[in-house]
DNA sequence: CACACAGGCAAGTTCTAAAG
DNA sequence: CTTTAGAACTTGCCTGTGTG
């Protein structure tokens, strides 16, 4: 059952709310890492947590360095603070060794294959200069290196996930990559314990009210290891029992709830819904399917008002403008007036008019 | 030359059952 | 109780092709 007490104070510890952030890198810190799947998504995700910044302004920050664009966690992409890449990939990729090992059987790369792939994108990348996918995949297939069939991709990301390489900048609508240790050069080192200790910090600091599964889901940690990670920072947290269950919020925080009349329209696979494994807290689960179809896949951007999703949103970018469709689960009455202006910001993040808004 | 459309490809989740 | 393994399933981006 969704509760008003676990959504408002989330909206306020993800930054949706309350004091924003001044910087895209402010917002992916006191989040942790950002889901950013669909990167057009993602940076909506990001900008709506920010005072004023633009669509330019997260752009700006993926070149300056500040975040980058990676595969930590559940093996999925995230936008993480930059320092804090190759730590976060650390600590979550020895998890993802038996998937590896199991994949990497199914398209027949071989240690001398992935070997081989290494020095060729290595060379290619070597001196800080970011190349597209479709010329790294060129470049493996002219070596001999068959990319056919998902082996291209799963190359980058292994890659990926291993440490070795991540995003850069667009090319107007290529993604490229860089050498991580290059692009990077001062990132954290962090034991495996003080990886877990605060990684749970950030999570907790971010996403709380949230319990220790949804921190080990989110990683994609085991709930021992979780647990472990959570108790060397457990001081500054407080504990609530919402409906029997043991949430955990940042001490500092809003004790009451606050704004009951807000209206967001969140980006999909944003933080407010996927960071957490359970969502029952802030949407009834009957429209758990309106989301995403069977409940997995893709998920469709989402709307918010007081804490708790009563709808979704699509949006058409066109050359004149945003075309904007709202689908709430039930009439929105004279809530409809909020949506609409949260349409209005983000028209003003993306720089473009809004052409048409229907719901 | 601009635009529409179709096809191929890619991403990521949850569920279940079984094993440790 | 926790972890592992496998299966099912969708939306949207990108590219190539055809049409006016």
């Amino acid at each position: 059952m969704p509760s008003r007490i676990i959504a408002n104070r989330r909206l306020f510890n993800q930054g949706i709310t309350g004091m924003k952030h001044e910087t895209p890198e402010e917002v992916v810190r006191n989040l942790g890492a950002v889901q950013a799947q669909d990167f057009h998504q993602a940076v909506w995700g990001i900008g709506l947590r920010t005072q004023s910044a633009k669509i330019s302004d997260v752009e700006q920050a993926v070149i300056d360095r500040k975040i980058v664009l990676t595969w930590p966690m559940r093996g999925t992409i995230f936008f993480v603070p930059a320092e804090d890449a190759k730590w976060m990939l650390k600590l979550t990729a020895s998890r993802l060794h038996t998937n590896d090992k199991k994949k990497q059987a199914e398209l027949e790369l071989d240690e001398g294959t992935l070997h081989q792939c290494r020095a060729i994108i290595g060379n290619a990348l070597r001196g800080c200069s970011p190349v597209s996918r479709p010329r790294l995949i060129e470049l493996l297939e002219e070596a001999g290196i068959s990319t056919k069939n998902g082996r291209g991709y799963y190359i980058l990301g292994y890659l990926g996930r291993t440490g070795m390489i991540c995003f850069g900048p667009h090319e107007g609508k290529q993604q490229s990559f860089v050498l991580l240790d290059e692009w990077v050069p001062n990132s954290r080192e962090l034991s495996l314990e003080e990886s877990l200790a605060e990684l749970a910090l950030r999570y907790f600091t971010g996403h709380g009210p949230a319990t220790i599964q949804d921190f080990a889901w989110w990683v994609g940690l085991t709930l021992t290891e979780a647990k472990r990670g959570f108790e060397a920072v457990q001081s500054n947290f407080r504990l609530d029992f919402v409906n029997g269950t043991e949430y955990w919020s940042p001490v500092t925080g809003p004790s009451a709830s606050a704004d009951a009349d807000s209206a967001f329209l969140l980006p999909g696979f944003d933080e407010y819904y996927l960071g957490y494994k359970d969502r029952s807290a802030i949407m009834e689960s009957e429209h758990d399917a309106k989301i995403a179809p069977f409940r997995n896949g893709v998920f469709q951007p989402i709307m918010a008002a007081g804490g708790e999703v009563v709808g979704i949103w699509k949006r058409e970018i066109k050359r004149s403008g945003i075309e904007i469709t709202l689908s709430p689960f039930s009439p929105l009455g004279d809530r409809d007036e909020k949506f609409r202006e949260a349409a209005k910001h983000y028209s003003d993040f993306m720089g473009l008019p809004i052409t048409r808004i229907e719901s």
